[in-house]
This record gives structure tokens, sequence and C-alpha cells, in this order.
DNA sequence: GGATCTGTCTACCATATGGTAAGTGAGCAA
DNA sequence: TTGCTCACTTACCATATGGTAGACAGATCC
């Protein structure tokens, strides 16, 4: 593998997991077993690295999801299906939800760099939404706002291992099914009507 | 208002917005007037303020749920006094909520002591949901995991403000109520069976 | 074979940060 | 008046951090 994506991976897990501020260029290298001057050479600042990490992220991100929506139905399944390839994905690479969380909390421009990429998803999927609602599938909602919470949810049962584990969860492959699953149940049982 | 109380206002805030990291003992004694040494007198290294900081505001949290408590009805009346009264503390005092993110995302040991300060809170909520999914009242969960979705909706609802901007909502006074109203519609309409 | 470019390194540097040490002055008790 | 405590300050310090400058080895081009 290349340097720069070496860094641009060692980057992304301390990012998504200690957080932006209390990962050194330092601690960083150190991992690569490369000197600092390195990621500089590379990443002219820490702050042009964080952009490239987000930028690779939100492409990996907007991939799965318009993967997993190729292939899905409609209606309740399309909303099954995405939530489905989210939980996939914090399986298979739990940086990835890691710095979604850690980029809405560094706030702009970080988050408007991750929002606008993903932007035209959150469109797709509020359009979506309001025409089940019409159709009477859904129960109606403000589309927005539903998928401010659904996000909230889906990314709090996948990132907050801390308070996860206060609740007697702890963070294994066995409990994200079952986190998995009790988000599905809610979700159904709150959305769709008899109709849908 | 005496100093150590100041400090830890002017902390409380601090960590909550900017985050436990990217507050420095400098800038929060700049901001109060007063000299880094001061705070350093009170509260003898910055973990242990953030400590204090965290006790605190444990208390308060755990004393505004309690009130709520104490004068809420039963069944599904219950569950929305509770989260009316978390959203009136939001508008009151949001860096309460803010905290308690941050608190998560440092993990332990911060996250174990506010997690330590509410765990009784936790429990009765967790009962209280398992009885009235007993009597028919509610769909049936597991009530920790269901907790846990109910948490990560609306602390995510209250405090992912960079996300919120992508949806379209400002931080406004009006919109918080319109997601008090969304939040509560969502969970009546998941958890509520005919007979509660 | 010399010039240039590429990737990485060594050597520094300015600044910020948490923290230590040692006062200073007001109030108070004997 | 002396001695002591309390609240707070000035003076430092060690370390970590992001970043600059420049050297050096190897590959590539002419």
């Amino acid at each position: 593998m290349s340097t720069p994506d070496r860094i641009l991976d060692a980057a992304l897990v301390s990012f998504a997991t200690r957080g932006y501020e209390s990962s050194s260029l330092d601690a960083l290298a150190q991992g690569l077993e490369i000197r600092k001057q390195t990621i500089l050479y590379w990443f002219p600042s820490k702050e042009v690295l964080l952009e490239a990490v987000i930028d690779r992220s939100a492409i990996e991100l907007a991939t799965a999801l318009e993967d997993s929506l190729a292939t899905a139905g409609d209606g309740w399944a399309r909303v099954e299906a995405v939530v489905r390839s989210v939980f996939r994905l914090a399986a298979r690479r739990p940086e990835l939800l890691g710095l979604v969380r850690e980029t809405g909390r560094l706030g702009t421009p970080a988050a408007t760099r991750l929002v606008t990429a993903l932007d035209p998803l959150v469109r797709r999927a509020s359009e979506f939404l309001e025409a089940e609602m019409d159709a009477g599938h859904m129960r109606r909602h403000e589309p927005r706002l539903l998928l401010l919470a659904i996000y909230s949810t889906v990314t709090g049962m996948l990132t907050e291992v801390e308070v996860l584990r206060v609740f007697g969860e702890e963070p294994t492959a066995r409990s994200l099914v079952r986190r998995r699953n009790e988000i599905l149940e809610l979700l159904r049982s709150a959305l769709v009507t008899e109709s849908g």
C-alpha cells in the first residue's frame, strides 16, 4: 500500500477513536514507523490531513449506501436495507461511523465537508420518505426531522460505546446484531402503517 | 458567586462546546479574568476539574429527572414527562446535555463517573419499561436496548448541532419544540399498544 | 555523466499547555 | 505586634505539538 494511503488509514482510525485533537502527528508517525515529516510531506498540515480523511471516508460511505440502495426494494424494505447496510459497514469498518460522529463534533468546516458530500443521499432519502408518506405506506412525519431521528438513533447505538457499556451491552458482534434488530423493530412499528 | 463555582460554570460550558482537550486552562482563566494558577489552586489538575464538573452536572441532571418523575403520571404519560423535562433542560442549560455527550466520548474513567451517578435512574427506567410491557401497555422490547435507543435519539437530536444544520434545522427554540414533538410522536407510535 | 525530481529523513523552532515553586497581601487570632 | 491562614498572583519549567528548512539517496531524464 502507498504511504499516503497508509497515513490516511491510520489517521482515520486515530481520529475516530481518540478524537482529532488527541491525535498527534508524532504518535501517528510512530505507529506507522515513519517520521512526522513524511506525513507533512504528503499532507501539508494536520487540517489538510483531516479533510483528506473525511473526503475519502465520505466516498466510502456514499458508495456503501448507494450499493445497498441499488439492490433494495421499495417501501419499508428499502429502509431496512439501508439500516442493515449501515450496520454491516459498522461491523466491517467501525472507524467510518466513528469519524462521522467525530466530524459532527468538530463542527464547521469539517462537518460541512462531510455533509456536502452526503447531501445528495440525504435529499434522496428525504424525498423517498415523503413519497411513502404520501402513498399512505408510512405515518406522516416531517421527513427531515424523521431522518435526523433515524440518524441519531443509528449512529448513537453504533458509536456510544461507553453508554452502551452502562446499559449492559458489550461491544461485541452479537450485541451489534441485537442492536440492529432492536432498531429495525422500533422503526417498523414507528413508521409502517397497516397499508404499508 | 464563589470562585470555584464560577470556574465550574465556565469549564462546563467550555468542555461541552469546545470539548475537553480543546479547552485550555489558560483560555478558561482568561475568560474568567483570573490567573490559571487560581484554577489550579481550587482544582489541582485539569482532570480533577473535569471530574468536579461531571459530578456537579450529574447531580443537576439527576435532580431534574427526579423532579419530573415525582409529578409524572403512569404509562406513556411518564415517558412523555421525562422526554419533555430533558428538552426543557436542554433549552435552559444546553451545556449539560453537551457535557453528557462529551463525557461519553472521553470514555472511562470520566464516563464511568457520570454513569455511576445516573445508574439508579437507568435502573428505575428499565424496570418501569419492563412493567409496562408486562402489563401489555407497551410493545415488547429489550428494555435496556430500548433505553439506549431513546437515549441516542434524544441526545442526538439535542446535541448534533452540525448535523441538524445539514438537515435544514437551525438550532432555535422553535426548532427545539419541533424536534421534541417529532420524538414524542415517534416514540408513541413505536411503543404504545392499543390497550396502552 | 550531470541535472532534476521524489520520497524520506535529521535538525530545529515557536508556541501552547499543564503544572511547580515561591511569593504577596488581606484578614484574623493570641 | 506577631504569626498564621486563605485566596490569589508572578515567575518559571518541561514537554508536546504543529510546522519550517534543508540535506540526502535513489530513480529518471537529457
